[in-house]
RNA sequence: GGGCCUCUAGCUCAAUCGGCAGAGCAGCGGACUUUUAAUCCGCGGGUUCGGGGUUCGAUCCCCCGGGGGCCCA
């Protein structure tokens, strides 16, 4: 690995500061050196260090010797005496020093020629405090473990939003609160695991490459199978498969994954997402609406220890106990301040819409109406986690009708913060009318309709064997970050999709 | 897909009416044995996103293209 860099006449192009570093590691291996080594000694963590020595007064030396490592990350050198911060992967910080007295002239010469911001070092010394009272490790000896020869970037000025997003190492190394949503998505990925296995749930893993896309209303990705010679779809839900296991018998079951959607890129959407979805036999929405919130809740409790969910303007909001139930016309109702039911007509609804400047196709129902005024007027309202719940037909062309009023379904979306995190319905499994409603979207997909499905003739083989009553219900996992921390879903997925620079 | 804004040193940002392209941090040289965004003195660093045009002269004005953001569909 310890080759030369590139041709000279390469390095001519590069910045100045990297023409600098590149020299210095040059002259590392000149010195016979090794600027990346491959074992490094390390006796403790900064992290061990600094819990060994909690509380010592200043200017006091403990008589241990430790080998630390770490990544600098601030220095501060003076003629005799030089001062290193040194950073590790938990974010644990830690002062290194180095005097002329200990380590002597030239070792204290190569230090400063060779050491700049970023790079990584081992330091063997005494765990000391300086005279400030900074705990310390004094060197008697150190070693460069890793030469970075591009520099940081300021860490006093935010970085721009986009280089954060297509250089997220750096975002890392600079940006604690970086570090810290890394942390916070395992944990809730983490949480959402142990949770479902604690009810009883089965994780199973089901086909991302798909001859026939559904679950979903989306455009999907299509990409080529060579050995098949044929087109293959990337999934944009797991639904199908999922509820395949429950004719099976797997009666409780999930997935978290990802899903692919060929839409829009924007501050809430991704084309590449997280999704927990699950399907539980025997339940209905209402199962899934607890099981929802008490998902959440642990995913909240397991950030911050409680369910109150610090977001990044530090605002608080608690998240924690049982959470409002809207049905959809009553929450349009509420909002237009007059009453709406599945009974009022498309031409009432229209003025209504009218007087609150809310546009119209002139093609849509009633029920697409309702959902156009509560998209318009209230979703970005709802601040508190509210289940809407029973769209009516039109909106849900897949799922089960109401039990109350076939005009109606047993669906809810959940709201937190003005955006969808969860929906769930009390499913379809009478295979008949599955076969109905989806030929229906088959034919509207036909008319032009791109969101209309292809027909799962195999899905609906299996619904004939005869799927149990049962309740299903995705949530974003990426959404459900961004409703944990109040960031953005560029800043939830690690490294999201970048056009090409 | 449409509209508006934006792209300048490694990073974050300035640059008046079209007139020598600057600052802070970072870097280089020097001083400094207790610093904490160290301090002090000195110095270097630019394809102003790319291409074309107007002009004596373009970071600035115009056109085409690219990246990013916001709003709308």
């Amino acid at each position: 690995m310890s080759t030369e860099h590139a041709a000279p006449d390469h390095d001519q192009e590069l910045p100045e500061q990297m023409r600098v570093r590149l020299a210095k590691r040059a002259q590392v291996l000149a010195e016979g050196r090794e600027p990346y080594p491959v074992v490094v000694e390390r006796s403790h963590t900064l992290r061990q260090v600094r819990d060994a020595h909690p509380d010592l007064p200043p200017d006091t030396a403990t008589g241990d010797v430790v080998d630390v490592t770490g990544r600098v990350i601030f220095l501060r050198n003076t003629g005799k005496l030089c001062f290193a911060t040194l950073r590790e992967g938990d974010g644990t910080e830690l002062q290194a020093m180095l005097s002329l007295a200990l380590v002597g002239e030239d070792e204290l010469a190569r230090w400063k020629a060779t050491v700049d911001l970023g790079d990584h070092v081992h330091v063997h010394g005494e765990v000391i405090t300086s005279r400030r009272g900074e705990l310390s490790v004094m060197a008697d000896a150190w070693e460069l473990t890793s030469k970075a020869v591009r520099p940081l970037p300021s860490t006093h000025h935010e970085l721009s939003e986009e280089t954060r997003v297509r250089q997220r190492y750096v975002d890392l190394i600079v940006r604690p609160q970086a570090r810290e949503m890394v942390r916070a998505r395992a944990e809730v990925m983490r949480t959402l695991r142990a949770q479902m296995h604690e009810r009883g749930f089965t994780e199973v893993e089901t086909p991302m490459l798909q001859l026939v896309h559904g679950g979903a209303t989306a455009r999907p990705f299509v990409t080529r199978a060579n050995a098949l010679d044929t087109d293959l779809y990337l999934r944009i839900a797991p639904e199908l498969f999922l509820k395949r296991c429950i004719v099976g018998g797997i009666e409780r079951v999930f997935e978290i994954n990802r899903n692919f959607r060929n839409e829009g890129i924007d501050s809430t959407h991704s084309p590449e997402f997280a999704m927990l979805e699950t399907y539980q036999a025997y339940a209905t929405y209402d199962v899934m609406a607890d099981l929802t919130r008490e998902l959440v809740q642990a995913c909240a409790r397991a950030v911050f220890g409680s369910t109150v969910v610090r977001h990044a303007d530090g605002s608080e909001h608690d998240l924690g106990g049982t959470w409002r139930s809207v049905t959809l016309h009553g929450a349009v109702s509420e909002a237009v301040g007059v009453e709406v039911t599945p009974d009022t007509t498309a031409e009432d609804l229209r003025k209504l819409a009218a007087a609150h400047d809310v546009a119209l196709k002139d093609s849509w129902s009633a029920g697409e109406i309702v959902l156009e005024l509560f998209e318009k007027l209230v979703e970005h309202t709802l601040q508190e986690p509210t289940f809407v719940r029973d769209y009516p037909i039109e909106v849900r062309p897949l799922t089960r009708q109401h039990r109350d009023d076939p005009r109606l379904t047993e669906a809810w979306d959940l709201v937190v913060f003005g955006h969808e995190l969860a929906t769930a319905y009390s499913e379809l499994v009478d295979p008949v009318e599955q076969r109905r409603r989806l030929q229906e979207q088959a034919r509207l997909g036909a008319a032009g309709d791109a969101e209309a499905m292809r027909l799962d003739e195999d899905f609906l083989r299996a619904l004939e064997y005869g799927m149990p009553p049962t309740g299903g219900m995705g949530m974003g996992v990426d959404r459900l970050l961004m409703t944990l921390t109040g960031l953005g879903i560029r800043e939830t997925i690690l490294y999201p999709l970048v056009r090409s620079e």
